[in-house]
DNA sequence: TAAAAATACTCCATAGGTATTTTAT
DNA sequence: ATAAAATACCTATGGAGTATTTTTA
């Protein structure tokens, strides 16, 4: 199981179809399909309701939800959080070089 | 991004060691590194520091990890969740012939 | 000099695409 | 009859392995 697996259940589970889960994933229809079987068959429960043309969560796949967000929304975090971390460095060391080069600008004045 | 970068990105931090890691996840060690690289690539920050011989996650990888592990979690609970649904509803069509195996027993004594 | 990680390279599995069939309304 | 999902098939990409070259302690 992957995070594309997860990409895929929640957009089908949103879209209740797997044709505009395709679009919206920039994706093929069939893909989608095989995706969705893998990952069935991984866990070992049907995950969709294919008995009418409106596809539909089972009990099982309503369960499987709730985690699957969750998991999508943290590896999203983990990437902001790294990224954040950067970011704050970076300015720590824009601010160190302003305060220098106003140092280096006063000792300049101070020699004439 | 996928699950299979977190996993790896946990047990190196975890071990401190790509080959140690690699050893853990039956897998080469080119392999995590690769790997490693590839997500440090996406995230577009160094997660390790690498300037020692003794791998050590960076001020980054430490903000990383604690999401990581939240989304490898969750993924696992979503599946445990949707079997847990499923087993339950298992255990209520046992119940239900279990009813159903006990009133025919009664039926056929009653017809002698 | 001896470990551990990085790099180079090769190969094969499989993810994803196209074409087609099946199913449900 | 039509629209959507499943299946079959094929191809190309990239994930994983082996061999080798850096690195660092």
């Amino acid at each position: 199981m992957e995070l594309r697996h997860l990409r895929a259940f929640l957009t089908v589970a949103q879209e209740q179809s797997f044709t505009k889960a395709a679009d919206k994933l920039f994706t093929a229809q069939p893909s989608l399909s095989q995706q969705i079987k893998d990952l069935e068959q991984e866990v070992g429960v049907m995950l969709f309701d294919r008995s009418s043309r409106q596809i539909k969560l089972t009990d099982e796949g309503q369960a499987f939800l709730i985690h699957a967000e969750q998991a999508l929304e943290s590896a999203k975090l983990a990437v902001a959080a790294a990224r954040q971390v950067a970011q704050q460095k970076n300015n720590q060391i824009h601010l160190i070089m302003f305060d220098l080069g106003t140092d280096l600008l006063f000792a300049a004045e101070m020699a004439g």
